[in-house]
Parts: C-alpha cells; sequence; structure tokens
DNA sequence: TCTCACTAATTGGTCAGACCAATTTGGTCT
DNA sequence: AGACCAAATTGGTCTGACCAATTAGTGAGA
C-alpha cells in the first residue's frame, strides 16, 4: 500500500498513461547515448510495432520528446538533438540513469544552485519587511544538531523557497522550480559537520536579522563551497570517471 | 520570401503544426489570465469543436501544455496550473504578451543573468588553459563603439556561452539555453553609454587576460547593475504597474 | 433540510484505419 | 560524379469507436 514514501524519493517519475510510458522509455534511451544525436529516432510506425501500440500514443510520447529538447520532429523523420541543448528536465532522469556522470553532475549542480541561493538571499533582503525578516530567521530555528530529520539541506531548500517568495523574482522561482523537482529527492544522504552546519546557520540567522546581505550572501557561498568540496573528495575516492566526456 | 529575419527576431514561435497552432493559442490564453488558476481546461471534445479539428491534434496540444507545466491532466478534467509553477519556456510567451509586466520581467532576467554570467565566468577562469583565455579575450576585441551591430549585450551572450563551453557545467548550460531562447532577440534596443561600455569591456578582457576572477566577475555584476538601473530609470517614466501582481 | 449512496453523464485514455503532403531515398540518365 | 526523377517512407490530419475513471446529478433515507 504505502510505498509512495520511497517511490517518490528517488527514482521519481511513474508514467501516467501510454504514451509518457514510451515517452520515458525513449528519454532514458537517449539519455543512455542509445541514439547519437543527430542520428533518427525510429518512424512513428516503427515505435508502434515496437510498443505494441497505437500511432496517437507514439505521436503523443514523441511530443513529449519534442518538448524535452531532446529530439527535433519534422516531417520526414525526427532525429536526435544534443543533450546539450535540451531543458533542465533531463537532470533528473539523467541522474537517475547515468551513474558515471552522476557525482559530477551533483557537484555542477552545487554550484549552480550556489550561486543561485546567494543571489536570491540578497534580493530578499533588498525589500523584505521587518515581519518577513523575522519569518526567514524563523526558518533556521528548526535546525536541531541532534536531530537528522532537520538537515542544513533541507532548510536551506526552504530558505531558498522563502526568499524567492519575498522577492517575488518569476525568472528566479521557475529555475529554482525545475531545479528543485529534477534534484532534490535524488541527493544521497551525507553526513556533514553538525557543528559546522551550526555555525553557518547562525552566520545565517544573524545576516536576516541584520538586514546584512553581504553576510548572508557569503556565508551562503561558503556553506555549498564545503558540500562542493566535500563532494569532490567523495568522487576522488570512488573514482567514477569524474570531468568525463558527457 | 525572405520574411524570416523579422519573424524570428520578435514574437519568435510559429506554430509548425495544428497541435502546436491550437496550444499556443491555449497557452496565451491561460497567460493572459483568461483562465484562473485551478480552473478546469475546457474537455478535449469541446476544444475539437471550438479549433474544428479532431482529438488527436487537440490531445497533442494538451501535451504540450502540460510539458509547460500550464495544466495538469488527470483523467476527469485537465485544470490550469499557477504560472509560478511552470518552466522557463512560458517566459518568452508572457513577454509577448503582457506588456503590463514586460518591464519588471526584463528587470528579473537581468538580476539573475548577472548572477549566471558571473558564476560562469569565475568558473571558466578557474580552470581554463592559457589557449582558452586567449580566445575568450578575443571576444572583446570585436566591440566597436562605432558600429551598432556589436553591442555589448551580444558580446555579453557570446562570453556567457564562450565561458559555458569552458566549465562545461550541464546545470549551467541548460539554463542559459532556456534563458537565451526565452529572452535574447525578444529585448528592446536600448541606448547605452558606449564609453561606459567600453570600460566594462575592456576591464573584462583585463580579468580574463590575466586570470582574475575576481575582477572579472565584479565587472560583469556592476555592468548588469547599470543596465537594471537604466531600465528601472525608463520603467519609471513609463509607469507600467512595476512591481505589479502577475 | 441535510447527508449519503447510487446512477448517469462526462472526461481522459486507448485503439484502428485511412488519406494527404512533404521529405527522403534509390535508381537512372546525362 | 553529378543532376534528376519516381517511388517509398514519414510525419500531419482526420474519423469514429470503446473503455475506465472521475464527476455531477438524483433520489432515498436520516
Amino acid at each position: 500500500m504505502n510505498q509512495s514514501l520511497h517511490d517518490i524519493a528517488s527514482k521519481a517519475d511513474s508514467p501516467k498513461n501510454r504514451a509518457e510510458e514510451i515517452a520515458f522509455i525513449l528519454r532514458d534511451e537517449i539519455l543512455i547515448g542509445q541514439y547519437r544525436a543527430g542520428e533518427r529516432l525510429p518512424s512513428e510506425r516503427d515505435l508502434v510495432a515496437r510498443f505494441n501500440s497505437n500511432r496517437g500514443a507514439v505521436r503523443e510520447a514523441t511530443k513529449i520528446l519534442s518538448e524535452l529538447g531532446l529530439v527535433s520532429i519534422q516531417p520526414g523523420g525526427a532525429r536526435i538533438v544534443a543533450v546539450e541543448q535540451a531543458t533542465l528536465a533531463v537532470l533528473g532522469p539523467l541522474l537517475d540513469m547515468r551513474e558515471e556522470v552522476r557525482p559530477q553532475l551533483i557537484i555542477e549542480f552545487v554550484e549552480v544552485f550556489s550561486a543561485l541561493v546567494a543571489l536570491s538571499a540578497r534580493l530578499a533582503m533588498s525589500q523584505a519587511t521587518e515581519q518577513e525578516r523575522h519569518n526567514l530567521a524563523a526558518i533556521f530555528d528548526r535546525f536541531d544538531p541532534e536531530r537528522e530529520s532537520t538537515d542544513i539541506r533541507s532548510i536551506m531548500a526552504e530558505f531558498m523557497q522563502a526568499s524567492i517568495d519575498i522577492h517575488n523574482n518569476l525568472v528566479l522561482r521557475l529555475i529554482g522550480n525545475g531545479l528543485r523537482s529534477q534534484i532534490m529527492g535524488r541527493l544521497d544522504q551525507t553526513t556533514s559537520d553538525r557543528a559546522s552546519d551550526r555555525a553557518f546557520i547562525d552566520a545565517m540567522r544573524e545576516g536576516v536579522l541584520s538586514s546584512n546581505a553581504d553576510l548572508l550572501a557569503t556565508t551562503v557561498i561558503r556553506h555549498f563551497d564545503e558540500a562542493r568540496k566535500r563532494l569532490i573528495e567523495q568522487a576522488e575516492i570512488n573514482p567514477s570517471s569524474l570531468r568525463s566526456k558527457r
């Protein structure tokens, strides 16, 4: 019955219908590299035969792939597009499927996320009311070094969301949505230095309460920098082709 | 015959088939606010009647909307989702359709883009070979204060792409793709101080050649900050509901 | 009058088969 | 080799049908 917790936590996307089922299979095959960029996707009729389905469903599936930016559909044939031209929505599947690139990809995510959280913090500080700053600070009070459920990662995520609610930058919000839905929930549990976490959290709370955007932003960046270094160490211990071709 | 130039430049998306045609119309209606979030989308059969089409095409259209994150399709009916939960792909249409939010949206874009270019510059500097730094610097040599075709904006865009090619951060690249396809080409021509532009470009070139990531990043941020301030001034002169609800 | 259970209508999901227009392909001729 | 042409392939469009799940409506009972 209650298998939802596990499913949602890890490999997230379960197809809602036949079209998505087909689309996800093809998507994964493309991400694995089974087709090379520029190559032709099998024709709709071939896919119908392969999946024992009908053209309607297959067409909806290829529509999805096209929307992901993974294929380019034209009369005469559909062609595979390089992953580098796709949308953020391929990140999740990429994390699930390509174990070799996973460590590197997570590091790259941290690099970007760090800058975005720092930016969001600055923007929020520049226009937060006293009430909003107070609410923001309250997020950090949830941190409890004893309890694992309140790890710094979820606090960071919540802080990101809350700061976005304050400055209300739609561009930042949409990017945040994409990153959250693709990455969060697919990250491994990592052990971090709780004392160090405590220090970061305290610094951030102080930054928020004193409306010190610089302190806040630099603390955010320092925290993610530490996380990044830990990730690099792990990746080097377990050398799974860091900095490899994708 | 050669109408492509104009079309590509402004309102970019011309539907490739009936499904996209329908999808774009519905998308725009949703973005305009014709349906409120949570409301039900007309049934597929109703849409068939309205667009004089068939269910296949209509279903492909709603599939696209679902992929954009604008509607949530379930057996029993499809519902409109809040714009804030969509993907980056709604930014372009939003710029095209909602004149009132356009200035604010562009400012928000600049805020985010600034941080991302700065990040990209830092990452590139941290691992660029001498050859790569040289090529990067060459981009700035294209700037010519006399010729309008080489404005600082296109140089910045090219620098962003080139720096991404160096550090090869996929997350950053995908976000960059999304922003570029949605925003670039929809920005108005703005007049900027060519002398000031010259100064920024020179500083960036120096930053690149001396591998001074801090100089490079702060210059990028200063430039976009100036651009942002100009945009705010323009928006206040032409007061089209800045900081309004979306 | 309200609530709940049941029924009927609506809706999305799936499927088969057909025709068109454009592209692609393969062969032919120069 | 290269240009050209005809045939096969491919995506685009359309019709009509049936199923399963949801929703909305109705009526019985409290």
